[in-house]
RNA sequence: GCGGGAGUAACUCAGUUGGUAGAGUCACAGCCUUCCAAGCUGUUGGUCGCGGGUUCGAGUCCCGUCUCCCGCUCCA
């Protein structure tokens, strides 16, 4: 327990220092800062955005340079119906209520799942006098139960009759209160319900309702998917552990529409393919994991789901979930909008709501995972001979900000007019820094800092025979690269 | 939402019984430097999270509030 304690204060103090580095070296700062923060919000910096566009742009290219994926960019405002079906507006809104006495805190329906069959039948007997005396069977029981309290009318009657399940206190919960996780906004000047939207919780709605159009357009044939990058938003009650959970965030997300009864191959060809993403930018394999949700806790959605989980410092967290949607988001929305949703397959003549296997990654969440498994702390010799403490991310190169830091070893002798040169040279194709101040290995540990794989150092040498050292963030060692074959070697290692 | 901790320079922090804010790092300018961060000189930078109160006087005491961290709760 004690040893616990140490290291969870050890894991808060890591992710402590890695918040600061991001703030110090402009990765992220918190939103409107100078007015005291808005809570749960964030800014990407100058390198922050770098990186977040190479986590976008590296799935983009992993799902779209595919035959049978399309890409879409769908509004952040939809038509508020889309939410009705979606089971946004009814689902998100979930009362809570609070035990005054001992604090603890309720979902009303886990609260009704937690009362006892005969508690339920002792609070009908109460209820309805003479309905429910001597022998009745559970069944009913639970029926009625259920059907009473999906009033929410009769929300205030029951509560005040509930016994706290943790401090045993009956009569101690506050009111029911409503939490609606969308933000609701108005179209036009006038704010009145006939004209409320909502700003999405999820991207994935804008593919569902696109499904036709991108179909057709593109001439895909099922199976086939739609990706998208965008933004969502929900009002969390709480956000925490800094990008982690925010009410503001970016998804990424694919839904890929198969026949009915080929979905779960599908699904598990998809799962492989997204746990394969983090490994191969370089996530470590010990700290990623796969959760399954348990059956009976499934979203209304979903016939399988799991996410693919991170070791943060704060612990485990999801960072993508691949679920298995089945129809009911197509057949959804043919419901409520009235068109059809159907794919007519030209070969085998027949008609069908595809199943629809959902890839959602979190943009920002991934951005974080990123860059708290690439922070290291490792000791490095200094020249004095003595070890000392390098801080280095060691991002994978696709993902870091920037690619090649270009120094002349000192400030005289023509070295800074060749190193601008490369810098110039190098520029059209690479984003890169160029330092010329301080010693030279200061240079290398403020790159190192911030993940930049490749240091360029110009020297006498160079006065000699056209060639520069080429420093490798990770190992550390150099090896010696003619200037003119510079573009050639990095293409090769960056591209 | 509850409980605990915190908020002082860009970063890490000091600030005595209440007497008008300080260090190191960073940044910038110059000097010096021939390969793995902290050599020299100078300079910039602070509404002490915000608001109110007590006081002759508040970074310090009191109240409120915001934000961050930890725990609980929550996470269709």
């Amino acid at each position: 327990m004690a040893q616990n304690k140490a290291n969870t204060a050890d894991q808060s103090k890591l992710m402590e220092k890695i918040v600061s580095l991001a703030k110090r070296r402009g990765f992220i700062f918190q939103s409107s800062e100078i007015y005291g923060g808005l809570n749960g919000c964030w800014d990407y910096g100058p390198l922050g955005v770098e990186m977040l566009n190479n986590v976008k742009q590296q799935w983009w290219r992993s799902m779209t340079f595919r035959e049978n994926v399309e890409g879409l960019d769908a509004s952040i405002l939809m038509h508020p119906r889309v939410w009705e079906a979606s089971g946004h507006v009814e689902n998100f809104t979930d009362p809570m209520v609070d035990c005054k006495q001992c604090k603890a805190r309720y979902r009303l329906d886990v609260l009704f799942e937690e009362t006892s069959l005969k508690k339920k039948k002792e609070i009908l007997r109460e209820l309805f006098p003479g309905e429910y005396d001597g022998q009745v069977k559970d069944e009913k029981v639970v029926e009625s139960f259920e059907k009473y309290v999906s009033q929410d009318s009769n929300i205030p009657r029951i509560v005040p009759m509930l016994a706290c399940p943790n401090c045993g206190n009956k009569g101690t919960f506050t009111d029911a209160r409503k939490f609606n996780l969308m933000f609701k906004t108005f179209v036009g000047p006038v704010e009145d319900s006939s004209n409320v939207v909502y700003l999405r919780p999820e991207t994935a709605q804008g593919i569902f309702v696109n499904f036709l159009n991108v179909q057709s357009a593109s001439r895909q044939k099922i199976p086939f998917g739609i990706a998208q990058i965008g933004k969502a938003f929900r009002n969390e009650i709480n956000t925490k552990n800094f990008l982690f959970r925010t009410r503001e965030f970016e998804q990424m997300e694919m839904q890929f529409f198969v026949k009915p009864g080929t979905d779960v191959q599908h699904f598990d060809y998809w799962r492989s393919e997204r746990m394969q993403w983090f490994v191969d930018l370089g996530m470590r394999k010990e700290r990623l994991q796969w959760h399954q949700h348990p059956k009976d806790k499934l979203a209304h959605y979903a016939k399988d789901a799991y996410d693919i989980e991170y070791e943060f410092p704060f612990g485990w967290g999801e960072i993508e979930g691949v679920h298995n949607r089945t129809n009911f988001d197509l057949s959804r929305h043919e419901e409520f909008s009235g068109k059809t949703m159907k794919y007519f397959d030209e070969e085998t003549k027949e008609k069908y709501t595809p199943f629809v296997i959902e890839t959602s990654a979190g943009a920002s969440r991934s951005f974080m995972a990123f860059l708290v498994d690439s922070y290291r702390e490792e000791e490095a010799p200094t020249a004095e001979g003595g070890m000392e403490v390098r801080t280095v991310l060691k991002l994978h190169p696709s993902l870091a900000p920037t690619k090649i830091a270009v120094f002349p070893l000192v400030n005289r002798d023509g070295m800074p007019e060749i190193a601008r040169s490369i810098e110039a040279d190098l520029r059209r194709n690479f984003r890169v820094f160029y330092d010329d101040s301080g010693a030279v290995g200061r240079r290398y540990r403020r790159q190192d800092e911030v993940g930049t794989p490749y240091c360029i150092t110009v020297d006498s040498e160079t006065l000699q025979n056209k060639t520069v050292t080429v420093r490798d963030r990770d190992s550390m060692q150099q090896e010696r690269i003619a200037i003119n074959r510079l573009k050639e070697y990095f293409a090769l290692k960056l591209l």
